[in-house]
RNA sequence: GUGGGCGUAGCUCAAACGGUUAGAGCGUCUGGUUGUGGCCCAGAAGGCUGGGGGUUCAAGUCCCCUCGCUCACCCCA
C-alpha cells in the first residue's frame, strides 16, 4: 500500500481540538498586539533560501526540498519562515505602511532530515515578524508575544535563553578570536567541530559533544566583541524584558542555526531539556532584507513549532479534548424517509442547527446506537409511521421524554428541545 | 548522513523447540420476536504476519536485502 512520506503525519479529527487551541491562541495573542496574519506560497525561489541561511548551514547544504520546475526554475519548498516574508515586505512595498510592519503566519516547513521525535520532514511553525524598526523595544515585544503565547497554553516553564552576535562589522573580529582560540585546542574538537573551524567557527559553540562542550566554556564570548551600538541595543533589551518581568538567561553558546542573524538571538528551551529542545526561537535579522536585493530593513521575529509546542502542552497534561458534539442525528427507519430525513438536516442546518445524516436505513436500535456514539444531542426519527402523518420522533439523548412534532413547527421544536437538553 | 531497537486485524497485544485452519481485548457492523441509545449478551466483517528473496518436508518464528516506525548522534522548530 502506498503509504505517507517519510517524516510527514497525518492529522486526525481527535486532535484538531489542541491543534485548533495552540493556532487561536496564537492568533489572539497577535492581535491584542496590532500583528497581522501574512501568508507566502510554499515554494519560492531556492536562491531566496540559499542566500539568507547560509551556504555553509546544514539547512542550505542538505535539508531543503529543492526541484527544478518544468521552465528550469530552481525551486525550493519553504525551509524557513522568515525570509518568505521579508522578501514579499520587500516585493509588495510594505515599507509604505507605518513601520515597523507586524506580520504573523502559520505554516509548514520542509526540511529533509531524519526524523525521530518532535522531528519531522514536514513541521508547522507559528510564526512572527516584526520589519522596519530597530529598536529594542521590537525585539522585547517579539519575545513578550512568544512568551505570552506558551503561557496562555499551560508552557510557562520554559527557560528563555539570550544572547546577542553582534554586528557584521564585528562579527570578523570575533570568527577570528574564535578561530585563535580553538585551532592550538584543534586536538580536544571532533570531527564536526574540525571542519566547522574552517566554514562556521561559531557553530561550534552549541556542539553537545561534552569535550567540546568544555572546551567552550573558555572560549572568547560574542558579548565581548560588541560594537557599541550593539552592547545598548542589548543593554535596552535586557532593561525591557526586566521591566517586563521576562526571566531570561544570557547563554554565550547560543549562536542559532540561520546565519543571518545579528545583534538578538534568543530560544525557549524546557526544563528537562531533550534533544530535540527548542520549542521556539529567533532573533533580529537587520541584514537580511539586503541579502535578497532589498534595501536595508531591520527585522526581527521567531518561529516556533507547533508539534513541540504540543508536545510540552502534554508534557504540562494540558492538552484539552472531546470532538464537539452535534446538535442532531437525523435517522431514517425506512428507504422511503432517506430522501425526507436530507430535506429535514438542510432546513434545520438553515436555522443553524448541526445535523448529522443517518444516510441509510437501518433499525431504530441500530440508529440510536449510532446517535449515541456520535455523541448528538438528539436523535430525529422518521418511518414510515412518521412520513404518513407528517410528523417526525424527536428523542433528546439525555433522556428526556421522546415528542412527536409535526414537520411544520421542526425547527422552533428542535431549537426549544436543544435549549432543554443543555 | 551514522549507530541501536522494533514491524502480526483500524488500535493495544498473544501465538514453547520452526509444526495443523495466526488468536484475544478494544473499535466497526448486525442481531438479542412488536419501531427505541448507553450496560450486558451473541454473531459477522476485518490479516499476502510491512515488501522481496533465501534456508527447510514445513517460516509470523531462522538468514539476507528493502521499506517503514522508533531512539540517539547530527541538525533544528
Amino acid at each position: 500500500m502506498i503509504q505517507r512520506p517519510r517524516g510527514t503525519a497525518d492529522r486526525l479529527p481527535d486532535m484538531a481540538p489542541t491543534w485548533r487551541l495552540v493556532i487561536e491562541t496564537f492568533q489572539r495573542e497577535c492581535e491584542l498586539r496590532g500583528f497581522a496574519p501574512i501568508s507566502t506560497p510554499t515554494i519560492e525561489r531556492t536562491e531566496l533560501f540559499t542566500r539568507t541561511t547560509g551556504d555553509a548551514t546544514d539547512l542550505a547544504q542538505k535539508e531543503m526540498y529543492s526541484f527544478e520546475d518544468r521552465g528550469g526554475d530552481s525551486l525550493t519548498l519553504r525551509s524557513e519562515g522568515t525570509a518568505p516574508v521579508v522578501r514579499a515586505y520587500a516585493q509588495n512595498g510594505l515599507h509604505n505602511l507605518p513601520q515597523p510592519v507586524k506580520l504573523y503566519y502559520i505554516t509548514p516547513i520542509f526540511r529533509y532530515d531524519r526524523p525521530q521525535a518532535g522531528r519531522y520532514r514536514e513541521h508547522h511553525q507559528i510564526g512572527a515578524e516584526a520589519l522596519g524598526d530597530p529598536s529594542p523595544a521590537v525585539d522585547a515585544e517579539i519575545i513578550d508575544l512568544l512568551r505570552s503565547t506558551y503561557e496562555a497554553l499551560g508552557i510557562a516553564d520554559l527557560r528563555l535563553d539570550l544572547n546577542s552576535l553582534g554586528d557584521p562589522d564585528t562579527r570578523g573580529t570575533y570568527r577570528q578570536a574564535l578561530v585563535d582560540y580553538f585551532t592550538p585546542r584543534s586536538d580536544r574538537l571532533d570531527h564536526e567541530s574540525r571542519e566547522r573551524l574552517a566554514t562556521n567557527p561559531l557553530r561550534i559553540l552549541d556542539s553537545k559533544h561534552p569535550a567540546v562542550a568544555e572546551l567552550c566554556e573558555g572560549a572568547p564570548r560574542s558579548l565581548d566583541f560588541l560594537g557599541t551600538p550593539a552592547r545598548e541595543h542589548l543593554a535596552e533589551l535586557l532593561d525591557l524584558l526586566n521591566a517586563l518581568e521576562i526571566p531570561y538567561t544570557v547563554n554565550h553558546r547560543l549562536v542559532r542555526g540561520l546565519d543571518y542573524y545579528n545583534r538578538t538571538v534568543f530560544e525557549f528551551v524546557p526544563p528537562d531539556a531533550g534533544s530535540q529542545s527548542t520549542v521556539g526561537g529567533g532573533g533580529r535579522y537587520d541584514y537580511l532584507a539586503e541579502l535578497i536585493g532589498a534595501g536595508h530593513v531591520p527585522g526581527v521575529g521567531f518561529g516556533s513549532g507547533i508539534e513541540r509546542v504540543l508536545l510540552n502542552m502534554e508534557r504540562g497534561g494540558s492538552t484539552s479534548a472531546g470532538p464537539p458534539a452535534t446538535d442532531v442525528y437525523i435517522a431514517p427507519l425506512a428507504d422511503e424517509a432517506v430522501a425526507e430525513a436530507m430535506r429535514l438536516a438542510r432546513q434545520l442546518r438553515l436555522a443553524g442547527i448541526s445535523v448529522e445524516s443517518g444516510f441509510r436505513a437501518a433499525s431504530p436500535r441500530s440508529q440510536l446506537r449510532r446517535a449515541s456514539r456520535a455523541r448528538v444531542r438528539a436523535a430525529m426519527l422518521i418511518g414510515a409511521r412518521e412520513l404518513e402523518r407528517g410528523v417526525v420522533a424527536l428523542k433528546p439523548m439525555n433522556g428526556a421524554a421522546q415528542t412527536e412534532v409535526p414537520l411544520a413547527g421542526v425547527v422552533r421544536r428542535v431549537r426549544k428541545a436543544l435549549a432543554g437538553s443543555a
